[in-house]
DNA sequence: ATCATACAGTTTATATGTAAACTATCTCCG
DNA sequence: CGGAGATAGTTTACATATAAACTGTATGAT
């Protein structure tokens, strides 16, 4: 539909780029609600899963909070809480660094390593299921034009 | 830049679809926390801003907070303190509806249609310099292809 | 050697978001 | 009329997110 009529707006909008940023954050709401939705029959939220999905990637060594903070662009702040539930749900270990006693080493338990290989194989149906009212040239140009925006966007330190 | 890259993953992604779906979230989330950041220059977040912009649009009838709520796909319980916020910090008033005791019409005060007509101008500027470098071509492809999808998960009642 | 500086993680205060249970009010139907 | 059900808003419990101030640890330069 159009934004103009979802958002029941007397006047039409603004611009195209404000109409494109628009439909892309509305979007990318939408879809991050079905999935956290999605997740919550696993008793999963969104951030939980990437960040299990991370560290089963890297497996045995794990990873600092530091680190996994950097690759889900949040705020180490933030990554505290995060370990904490997962940590209490099971799913993670915090180890200590053999060497430097800042770090710990956060590793997937066999318990978050069965967890994430089940909901795994699901997601990616269900992303299928979500996405495949696209064709494929639109998901190609859809990628390409997200990855040029990012990188201008870092690249002009906005 | 790639997800795989950005992600530091050593496998690549499982499919366009989750890619397609990734880059969509990541650009996104990256476009809100950019004007977040805009927006606290004058001490308002995005949702502050959302609001005021909407009841801007419609002002001295003014708007219930659950039609609000439907505006931006929040849930009501989000609303209550949205607009506690900005009613403390004086840009809108709960006015009682005239003959139904169960509602309120939020309407904007004078500082807040002063607020909002100040920041949307230079908001709409960041705008156009964050989405400048997408070609007119990628930005109306970008807007087909979300209208399509939300269409389809609306429809399919994901 | 020690002292300044950098770095990892935590805490606190605040904002946004959900779901579920609750209160108050309204409306409609028998 | 009066009660059942719908509706608007609130509260509570929880998860996610930030910024800023803090603790503890490591490192490097003088």
């Amino acid at each position: 539909m159009k934004l103009q009529q979802e958002l029941k707006l007397k006047q039409p909008l603004m611009s195209d780029n404000h109409e494109a940023l628009l439909n892309l954050v509305r979007t990318s709401t939408m879809l991050l609600k079905l999935s956290d939705r999605f997740f919550s029959q696993f008793g999963l939220t969104d951030s939980q899963f990437n960040i299990l999905m991370i560290l089963s990637d890297y497996d045995s060594d794990g990873l600092s909070q530091q680190e996994l903070s950097d690759h889900l662009i949040v705020t180490k702040s933030n990554m505290v809480g995060l370990v904490d539930r997962l940590e209490k749900a099971g799913y993670v270990k915090r180890k200590a660094h053999p060497t430097d006693r800042r770090f710990y080493r956060i590793v997937l338990t066999a318990k978050g390593r069965d967890v994430v290989e089940k909901v795994k194989k699901s997601y990616f149906e269900e992303v299928d299921r979500m996405m495949s009212v696209l064709s494929d040239s639109q998901k190609k140009s859809l990628i390409v034009a997200m990855e040029r925006l990012r990188q201008y966007l870092q690249a002009r330190q906005f």
